[in-house]
DNA sequence: GCCATCATGAAAGTGATATCCATTGACATT
DNA sequence: AATGTCAATGGATATCACTTTCATGATGGC
């Protein structure tokens, strides 16, 4: 899936007629290696011990070449900064977010699903996307 | 109902030892008396014209008091602008949101949250508050 | 290799939110 | 009504997370 990832990453760059470059070879290893759910920041904390040469900005940028190439999506879990996730093609999924130790988990629940689509349909909404996300305390931070 | 919340504030406030201003009593007439999902520029913005002696400043400490004291709830709807909405004592709802023209309708689904429970027990979470939102083109935009 | 383009990164800009501080106001006590 | 104390106000400034600029460097089609 990293292979497919890359791929299909690759295949946007071309018909964009944007360039391969080191930086962003690097970034997009780091950035699939890695947790699912990661900030501009913490995303350039990673890499700048191992690549001091590669700038904020340039990270910045990358992740939004990432989330245009549809390979990474913006998430806004509250705290301030921006996440990107990775996004698998035709899958979808919510999250748990523990408000102690920030840990996110996914989930996915079709009945959930479906009945929002009924809410919509009864308030004649045309749904394009959602976000559900569930804070509370993980079962690590429970005890 | 403005009634029963002006007097929560009234009690919140004298708990805690604050002051009463007139301040404070136009920007909670004001925001009662408004739009659910309030941003505070708007509201700053809408007393502008009566009240110009009332600072920017002001309006957003006291959007803060209003939440603390359990009156109002910050909201991020993407657009980058925190909103507050009215709160009313044991009420929930989740939103529904237009992306075109920015129209926000609530809505209560009981069935949804019930899942939500199972699946915060599934994965041995203690949910404290979720967010729920459907995003997409109101009735009226559709057409 | 040439060169039109694109990419990079340090620095500056932006916009919403948050805080500072000198002054004013509320209110309990004379 | 005057005083004293401490909270409240609002204009200005600071902060924070992006976002853009611009001079310089790299890529890749020819
Ligand atoms: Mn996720
Ligand atoms: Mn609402
Ligand atoms: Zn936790
Ligand atoms: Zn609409």
């Amino acid at each position: 899936m990293k292979r497919a990832k890359k791929k299909a990453f690759a295949e946007f760059m071309s018909q964009r007629g944007l360039k391969s470059t080191k930086q962003r070879d690097i970034i997009l290893d780091s950035f699939l290696s890695s947790d699912r759910h990661l900030s501009i920041e913490e995303l350039y904390l990673k890499l700048r011990s191992k690549h001091p040469n590669i700038g904020y900005a340039t990270v910045y940028r990358t992740l939004k070449l990432f989330a245009e190439a549809g390979i990474a999506r913006e998430m806004q879990f509250g705290d301030g900064q921006t996440r990107y996730e990775h996004v698998s093609e035709g899958e979808h999924h919510d999250h748990l977010v523990c408000t102690r130790c920030g840990h996110i988990e996914e989930f996915e629940n079709e009945a959930i699903e479906k009945l929002q689509d009924e809410v919509a349909e009864t308030h004649g909404f045309l749904i394009e996307r959602h976000r559900l996300e569930l804070y509370g305390l993980c079962a690590t931070c429970r005890k």
